[in-house]
DNA sequence: ATAATGGTTCGCCATGGAGCGAACCATGCC
DNA sequence: GGCATGGTTCGCTCCATGGCGAACCATTAT
């Protein structure tokens, strides 16, 4: 077997529908199960089981195991931002099978990726941070300003405890239905899950939409547009 | 045939060790024709041009007919950055066959990304157009801010003619090597172009490396950096 | 203990698709 | 015109891999 470039392997490993399906149900942000995965892609645990063993050999999902269950989740959320770029080529390509389709707009207004905002709520959300200069490019990537700091604070998000873990507080996530940036890492994170905390927002079942109440998306804008 | 997102054929079709090297190929920029894509991909030409046409149909390439010849090119660069990417996790995955080549490092420091400079040089640049306000970023991503043209202007960069294209200005492309941004977009191509032409740098046959001479790496040092 | 449930391992089948050679068009050159 | 060269089409082989069921281990529940 000649070896390719070794994105060979990657690209196939997630050029299979079930293993793609898996992916995609994991960008959903949540672990899962072994079985509920092979729910998902509809197909037996025992090849469920395959892939799964051949996704985590690759690095492309990372376990846990928690008594008798298996939690899968997506290794590192450059996963999540690769697979983002391929549902972007794959959406202007024209091929995406969720063009024309009703949950659509829906899906580009607000939805999860990963483990934060993305759509066009989280575009605004990420303009409003680089316009008002909570967030700052620098060296080293981008950065939280002092003022940010302080915004997130008021927002309910833990600053200090996000200081002490090494995933970087702020980055930026390229949003292929907007083809714009929007904000991941810790901060955006959190703020995602203080959406929902607050009762602004809340997951829709099975999918990676994320539905703002009318007040919710009323308070969003408030703080974030304009 | 259930049909799964679409990710799945894009993946498939990356995921091919022959296609995968003559995508990789077209990473370097220059169109080139099918015999030359057999060759890099190490196959006959029937099943060259088998894999072509697929990848035209899917949108991944762009073919243009000179005379007797077809010449290939990626289609876009979202296709560029998708590839990027895939490189980036495979890197992070530890799988990338590049790692401990004896070529790697030059690859760091200076490679080409389809049409523009990536690669530490490439960061450096980038970082440098932030630092002094060449580009800012806007609602609509990246523009190149008065003094950044002029700048451009300066380096021989024909900025009016860039203006009439539609293809944006500036924009950013993520760098699997340094993990960081690097300046991509038509800015980008055409400061490249003018390494090239001002005999600061030369492409190694074969490779997207590009080699700067002393003088060259020691200007572009000096206008970029600190 | 025994049963139930979550996952993995193994052996087998089926098929998609990658690869080739040969014949075949298309274009350019002499 | 005739010949070389670039690409495509067609028919064929063959192998990698996805899929399943059944048996099996591991952990929790009763």
């Amino acid at each position: 077997m000649k070896d390719g470039p070794n994105i060979v392997t990657i690209a196939a490993l997630i050029g299979d529908r079930a293993r793609s399906e898996m992916l995609t149900a994991l960008l959903g942000g949540q672990a899962l199960t072994a079985t509920e995965l092979a729910e998902v892609a509809e197909v037996n645990k025992a090849t469920a089981s395959a892939h799964l063993s051949r996704l985590v050999d690759a690095k492309l999902l990372a376990v846990e195991k928690q008594g008798r269950h298996r939690y899968f989740r997506l290794a590192d959320d450059d996963v999540a931002q690769l697979m983002e770029s391929l549902l972007g080529v794959a959406y202007r390509a024209g091929a995406l099978r969720l063009r024309s389709s009703p949950r659509e707009p829906d899906l580009r207004k607000a939805r999860v990726c990963y483990d934060h905002l993305a759509g066009d709520l989280g575009v605004i959300m990420f303009d409003a941070f680089k316009k008002r200069r909570w967030i700052a490019h620098d060296e080293s990537g981008l950065t939280l300003s002092r003022s940010g700091a302080r915004f997130c604070r008021e927002m309910g998000v833990d600053v200090d405890a996000a200081t002490q873990s090494r995933r970087p507080m702020c980055r930026t996530c390229l949003d292929w239905s907007a083809r714009r940036h929007h904000l991941a890492g810790q901060v955006g994170a959190q703020l995602l899950q203080r959406c929902y905390e607050m009762g602004w927002a809340k997951r829709r079942r099975g999918t990676r939409i994320v539905d703002f109440t009318p007040r919710g998306e009323r308070e969003f804008r408030r703080i974030f547009e304009g």
